[in-house]
DNA sequence: CACGAATATTTGTCAAACAAATGTCTTGGC
DNA sequence: GCCAAGACATTTGTTTGACAAATATTCGTG
């Protein structure tokens, strides 16, 4: 067996609402159900599964827990596929993340720590691989004026994210994204004293500059 | 707002279930609800949350899939609080990637390339900072008889933990874990042809060596 | 003392209904 | 004919009450 629990009862799965999520699941990775695709109203996929519909409903709420689904109400609501993004397992990872260090199961070094690592790692593919595109998009996150107002807390999200995308690697992007919004998160409870914005400014444009080189030393 | 939904309805939270999820997860965060803690049975929560059981119940379903609870019948049965570890974490991620990955959302590709980029930079932090014991796990991995019967499919990822370990960088090796699990999902998918054992821990004991000598190139 | 059955406790599931949200349709007025 | 306001229909959200299944404890009996 896994060397912990599997999670949403993947393997085992013999609670009648674990095997619905499976079910459904499992539906979602055949392609079976397609985002945008819309379930039956509760009550008749209860009755089609020959279950009851606050079992169906425990099923639901999991896998809309986990962004894999939405809900509303009214004749043209119901219960949708989502589309499935890097962004909303990040945004589920931070939230993990946030526990472990609330429970002191992982320090704000060791994220500071992973930030760079990854990042570095990916600075060095990205001036490797790096597209006129990619290049745009950075440059227009040094320049835009949004650049300055996207957030209070930490503007150089867009920035680094920029950098992680430019790298083509949608994992290692992803894995950045929820360090950063776990920064933006501590960062909105305990109030950091933010970095003065020009010098920011100014080291993403070295970096900038770096990439455009192809220089990977310099930019790390 | 976030660039995308926030998970498990942490923002607004209007839904009644969502409040609850809120509620436990912050008892969790502040420390007020610890680890092998037992919640009241699901009637007397419903009646102090001023709420019915369905409805907490789709809140604990929720959290259970997260890895955060667990439950059991039984007089000594109820609803405990788990043991956060990264382990956890990084088993639901594993489901996650895996999504990622059925849905074409992320390529193999991506995958491996982003192990191999992380697993550099583990190995580079693991060689400056290494210790006596670090050391030794990793010998007894390479020596060790439960090293080959391990998992038919990837022995490998005991001695690569070892590495991610010897980072001393939890989330690093969070990271690594779930990639690693995941192509472990893969492999059993699609039996992968097993790469010669004999070759692999050769080429094991040349990183552990090298890491020996603090040399962090050769390492790479 | 040993062992099995009754028992108590807790989660798991079911059933039927009402409340809230939200489009759609109808109807009345102009 | 057109438009707006209210009635209506549909779907999720929530409540109530009950029964089934699992399981540790307790009690009774050989």
């Amino acid at each position: 067996m896994g060397t912990a629990a599997d999670s949403q009862g993947t393997r085992k799965g013999h609670k009648t609402y674990q095997q619905i999520i499976m079910h459904i699941r499992g539906a979602i990775s055949s392609g079976e159900l397609r985002p945008g695709d819309r379930l039956p109203p509760e009550t008749e996929l209860a009755r089609s599964l020959g279950v009851s519909r606050p079992t169906v409903r425990e099923a639901l709420k999991v896998l809309e827990a986990f962004n894999l689904l939405e809900s509303s109400t009214g004749p043209t609501g119901g219960t949708f596929i989502r589309t499935l993004s890097g962004a909303g397992v990040a945004d589920s990872l931070k939230d993990s993340i946030t526990l472990l260090l609330d429970v002191d199961e992982l320090t704000l070094e060791e994220l500071w720590a992973a930030r760079e690592a990854i990042e570095t790692r990916a600075v060095g593919i990205a001036a490797a691989r790096r597209t006129e595109q990619d290049l745009a998009t950075m440059w227009r996150t040094i320049e835009s004026d949004e650049y300055r107002e996207f957030d209070d807390y930490f503007p150089d999200i867009t920035f680094h994210r920029a950098i992680a995308d430019a790298s083509g690697n949608r994992l290692l992007s992803l894995f950045m994204l929820s360090i950063h919004l776990t920064l933006r998160t501590l960062a909105k409870r305990y109030i950091l004293p933010s970095k003065s914005k020009q010098v920011s400014q100014d080291q993403h444009r070295l970096v900038y500059e770096a990439i455009l080189d192809r220089d990977e030393k310099l930019a790390r």
